[in-house]
DNA sequence: ATAAATGCAAAACCTTTGCACGCCT
DNA sequence: AGGCGTGCAAAGGTTTTGCATTTAT
């Protein structure tokens, strides 16, 4: 909980209970939650909170680096603390998204680029199928 | 143009002519339009299509598989008539959708339903950075 | 003390939906 | 003739914005 704060501080963010709470729940999560999860699972502890304050907080954090945006392909984006670039694996069935942590795309970003002549600064990689529980059903 | 309604009638699609105008020209672009730059560039052959028909004509096609849906983190989706995977790159400066067309992605898919125990179907790859003619700038 | 964050409400934006009308088969 | 597609307007859902108040530094 002590370190929320500090990681904010450092990134020369205001520490607020808000944020704290915010950038807590998706340090400690790997449910990778949209800003209305969020906003709905710190209502008991954090029930004057509004939505916007959550948008808001969430653009903070982005801007600061210190989370992602995710666009899964649904209508609303989900958020993740682990800001080192990996893959997301989608499962249709039960919509739950993974990290893989994997080597597979080691050097990948440095080959497109030779290949390409872009400049690469990051990559989104999304996988899509069902997940081993989904698949056991 | 008449084996884009070829195409739709072998989806089973009714033919229309804002359906052939809209996958007509998905098909003879590489700029990966949002559904509202679709629209405005049709509105000088077709100015009585609304943007609901876009919006219909899209997920009909995007149901028969003629057109795939892109999220690159804008607000709107881009569309792409080249539904073969295939990764894209976005240029940060200019946002330009640009195709990737390589084979540094082979097996790739393979290897991480083999890592994951995922039943993989489909993946969606982006590339965020700064394109050759930006880079001159 | 100052500047920034919060909370509320309203607005903006993209996308979807309902329904009457017209067109394709 | 029947069903599906179209166009219009309205609604829905997510995200942003403005502003007065509160809070962190």
């Amino acid at each position: 909980m002590k370190e929320v704060a500090e990681l904010l501080k450092a990134k020369g963010l205001k520490v607020t209970p808000q944020r704290i709470a915010i950038f807590h729940m998706l340090c400690n999560t790997v449910e990778h939650p949209s800003a209305e999860t969020i906003y709905k699972s710190l209502q008991e502890t954090h029930p004057t909170m509004s939505l916007a304050t959550v948008y808001k907080t969430l653009d903070a954090l982005k801007k600061a680096e210190l989370v992602q945006e995710l666009n899964v392909g649904e209508d609303s984006f989900r958020y993740d603390a682990k800001v080192h670039s990996h893959p997301h694996l989608i499962c249709l069935s039960c919509n739950h998204v993974y990290d893989l942590h994997t080597d597979l795309l080691q050097d990948l970003r440095e080959k497109v680029a030779q290949d390409t002549d872009f400049e690469l600064f990051s990559e989104k990689i999304y996988f899509y199928g069902i997940c081993p529980e989904c698949q056991k059903k």
